[in-house]
DNA sequence: AGAGTGACTGGCT
DNA sequence: GAGCCAGCCACTC
């Protein structure tokens, strides 16, 4: 058995085809790249997209619909008020709606 | 090389 | 439905 290793360019692209004023889990991010149990490590390629400005990482929350990585938007706007420029509420770092809002990419871009 | 940590998740209480 | 516990992989000290 062969592992599959975690490509974070593999991560951006995904991260870059959330459309606009949706989200996503870094559960589904894992699990439509094939490795499931790497939702952490999606995270943590997150951490290194910071320095991307192509990778909406705003939209990419977790599994809650908590804005996990708020702390790490400090840099001019939070994370939060990114995500209510698109028209998505959040409340208590938690997004409104998150069922409605939730992209997931393993169905929208079904490989069949 | 071993131990600790983290932008997470699923299962059980 | 909210909270706690264990499993997960890569990175840092």
């Amino acid at each position: 058995m062969e592992k599959k290793k975690l490509v974070f360019q593999e991560v951006y692209e995904v991260v870059r085809l959330i459309p606009y004023g949706r989200v996503t889990t870094y559960g589904a991010i894992a699990e439509y790249l094939g490795v499931k149990s790497y939702a952490r490590m999606v995270g943590w390629a997150m951490n290194a997209a910071h320095d991307l400005v192509d990778v909406p990482a705003h939209r990419v929350v977790n599994g809650k619909g908590e804005l996990s990585g708020q702390s790490f938007f400090e840099g001019s706007e939070s994370m939060q008020q990114l995500l209510e420029r698109e028209g998505i509420q959040v409340k208590e770092d938690k997004i409104v709606d998150f069922r409605r809002v939730l992209w997931n990419p393993t169905i929208e871009l079904k490989l069949d």
